[in-house]
DNA sequence: GGTAAGGGAGGT
DNA sequence: ACCTCCCTTACC
């Protein structure tokens, strides 16, 4: 290879990795894609290059295709770019500041594609924003707050389309530092749903915190779940597998359309909330979400479908968040045990649910949909191993098609129509009429079927929300009954959740999974998951990620363990090895715990005592049950350790009820985890 | 009542 | 990650 085609950057500390020399700022250049500065002299293309261009890319990034970047600008530029470099060259400024400071010099920066709505008020809003977050979080190809934010091993946060524009273009390594991107990731980046709820919270901070106060997003866990499935004495065996569903909480009719709001949550009276996590399948079904608890749409042939589950069951599925291409029932030969049929042995038609959706379908009905960790190959499916609620869509359209296998498969465009944003996106509000997505298999397709009356559930206008504008269906079922005592459950939940301070509540985002207090030196795992970085080595306390073997007084090549996430099956052990702590996150959260601490002087009683209750319970030294838990490399089997008999004496019921196994969600994934990992190492 | 259904656990 | 078993639910 021509040595003079070898280019390379300045490394972390600012020297320059060809010519290994610490270059002054005025030698640099740092590329406006990624971030990474260069050193001038040792770039092999000439410097006047630098004038025709305002924004400069660097050799990794200058043969990319990114529309947004490459905007081609007049030759009067040569102003702005000694202005980019006047920029470069302020020592007062920090990197952040420098970052933004050029970003405002080009203020026609191109948008993204798509979405229009949200350009005319988005500066504005973006920039109050960067007040609150300080820029810290911003994608480093777009510069802007990162929309559906994935984060590398390495720590540093992209949106997920700059991110998938990267490794489309072949690049592995991070375009912020980089490191390598593990192949998972790249092939099947997550959403990290913390930064999008953080995001969004402070967007809406700066919008309207009083009527902000109203919302409370569930990204993570359905507290207080009193009642679970429990196995019969039929059943053989203990856990879920074979269990029997607990109580239903709601009281909407089994047959009920739409978003379950708070008229029929007595328990919580609040309703289904967009986000809202479960464990199971089967959890899901007792707040009447998704009824069935294995098949993956819940409808009546001749009625109409109320729900869908994506769980990754059928390879035809296209998910691509707001529309999602969805396959129908059927066609597998799933008689005798199997219960898993990948293979089709015939030809789906429009009967039974297939025809439920059809019907839904020409009625313009909102169909509530849940997407499953189970689904693989989604980007939107949720991180953790739960199920999640999100939201309403229609279906626009349905059709058959010639499925990858052969067989003809129901084909249905889903189309979202939800008053409420969905969870991987930081928009503060729902969603808005958009044109349908061309679909190019529509060209094959047979069979047919578009609405042809007005929908049931369309968008108003005048009032700017989803709403029914035909009366939905009569239900023809009973309604759900709910037993009375239930309905005093939750209820000092939803008074704190009322009264927490914004900021208390982005704190609250910030959540770690183990000690579910505000993380300390955050780390994001390659599955998205964030934890502090003591609780996350905890985790792996005495645990090495490789094994030294011996065998006849040689020493064998050593053999690499598995280190499984805390919250979740994925490996981890690489990411262990070289732990990069989210920089970009810990600024936040810095700077947020102390405008928090500023605004501590005169806090009302009931927001100093729910951050006693969900804050700042480690920056005490009594709680000493933390600390033990940590030492014993296992996490804490519920995030408040202090509560009332009465809780417990509700986990105690359920533990009996599940067979002896703890079943609150986030307590048996941890549980679970560090089960697995000990059965990993003992093989 | 027959039977399909994107479930879940345990073993390999 | 795959296979196998066992069990519940609700449509028709």
């Amino acid at each position: 290879m021509a040595h003079v085609s070898i280019q390379l950057p300045c490394d972390g500390d600012g020297a320059c990795m060809r010519c290994k020399s610490t270059p002054p700022p005025e030698e640099t250049l740092t590329c406006t894609m990624c971030a990474t500065p260069w050193h001038v002299p040792c770039l092999a293309s000439p410097i006047e290059s630098l004038e025709s261009t305002l924004q400069w890319h660097c050799p990794d990034c200058s043969g990319d295709v990114l529309p947004s970047a490459v905007a081609v600008v007049d030759g009067n530029s040569s102003k702005l770019v000694a202005a980019i470099k006047a920029i470069e060259a302020d020592a007062s400024l920090t990197e952040k500041e420098k970052a933004r400071k050029k970003q405002e010099l080009v203020s026609g920066r191109a948008a993204d594609d798509g979405d229009i709505d949200k350009k005319g008020k988005g500066k504005e809003v973006e920039n109050t924003v960067l007040d609150v977050l300080g820029g810290n979080l911003n994608c480093s190809f777009c510069m802007q707050l990162p929309e559906r934010p994935v984060t590398t091993p390495c720590g540093h946060n992209f949106c997920l389309k700059c991110f998938q524009k990267w490794i489309g273009q072949g690049k592995r390594t991070c375009a912020k530092c980089r490191s390598t991107i593990p192949t998972k990731m790249a092939s099947q980046p997550r959403i990290n749903s913390t930064l999008v709820s953080v995001i969004r919270m402070a967007k809406l901070s700066n919008l309207n915190a009083a009527s902000s106060s109203q919302k409370v997003y569930h990204f993570m866990h359905n507290q207080d779940r009193p009642d679970k499935a429990f196995t019969t004495e039929r059943a053989k065996k203990a856990g879920k597998a074979n269990a029997a569903s607990g109580k239903i909480f709601v009281t909407t009719p089994p047959d009920f359309f739409g978003p379950i709001t708070a008229e029929y949550d007595p328990t919580r009276n609040q309703g289904v909330l967009v986000g809202e996590c479960w464990q199971d399948r089967l959890e899901c079904r007792q707040w009447g979400t998704h009824l069935p608890h294995v098949s993956g749409i819940a409808g009546q042939s001749k009625y109409g479908a109320q729900s869908v589950a994506l769980s990754g069951g059928y390879e035809d599925d296209e998910d691509h968040g707001e529309w999602f291409l969805y396959t129908g029932s059927g066609g597998r030969d799933l008689s005798g045990n199997k219960r898993t049929n990948k293979a089709q042995s015939f030809d789906q038609k429009f009967d039974k649910m297939n025809e439920a959706l059809r019907v839904s379908c020409k009625n313009g009905y909102p169909v509530r949909v849940v997407r499953s960790h189970k689904e693989k190959r989604s980007a939107y499916a949720p991180a953790e191993k739960v199920v999640r609620y999100d939201g309403v869509y229609r279906i626009e359209k349905c059709w058959r098609k010639a499925g990858k296998q052969g067989f003809k498969v129901c084909r249905y465009l889903f189309v979202r129509c939800d008053n409420e944003p969905a969870p991987w996106t930081s928009d503060e509000h729902g969603d808005r009429p958009r044109p349908l997505p061309p679909i190019p298999e529509l060209k094959k397709a047979t069979d047919v079927t578009e609405r042809k009356e007005n929908p049931s559930w369309d968008f108003d206008e005048e009032e700017g929300c989803w709403k029914w504008k035909k009366p939905p269906p009569a239900s023809r079922k009973q309604v759900n009954e709910v037993d009375p005592k239930d309905r005093k459950r939750s209820r000092k939940a939803m008074r704190q959740a009322r009264n927490m301070s914004v900021k208390d509540r982005l704190l609250k985002e910030f959540g770690c999974l183990i000690c579910r207090q505000v993380m300390n030196l955050p780390v994001t795992t390659p599955c998205a998951h964030n934890f502090c970085k003591s609780c996350f080595e905890g985790a792996f306390a005495g645990k090495s990620a490789v094994t030294q073997r011996n065998r006849g007084g040689r020493t064998l090549r050593t053999r690499k363990n598995v280190l499984n996430c805390p919250y979740c099956p994925t490996d981890v052990s690489d990411f262990l090895q070289n732990l990069q702590v989210n920089r970009e996150l810990m600024d936040v959260i810095e700077s947020l715990k102390q405008k928090s601490e500023e605004n501590q002087d005169c806090p009302t009683e009931e927001s100093s005592e729910d951050q006693t209750d969900d804050l700042v319970e480690n920056s005490g030294g009594s709680e000493t049950e933390d600390t033990e838990t940590k030492d014993d490399s296992k996490p804490p089997p519920e995030q408040k350790p202090k509560r009332t008999s009465k809780r417990r004496k509700v986990d105690a019921a359920s533990q009996v009820a599940a067979g002896g196994k703890k079943v609150s969600p986030s307590s048996t994934l941890l549980v679970q985890s560090s089960d697995e990992d000990v059965e990993c190492f003992s093989g």
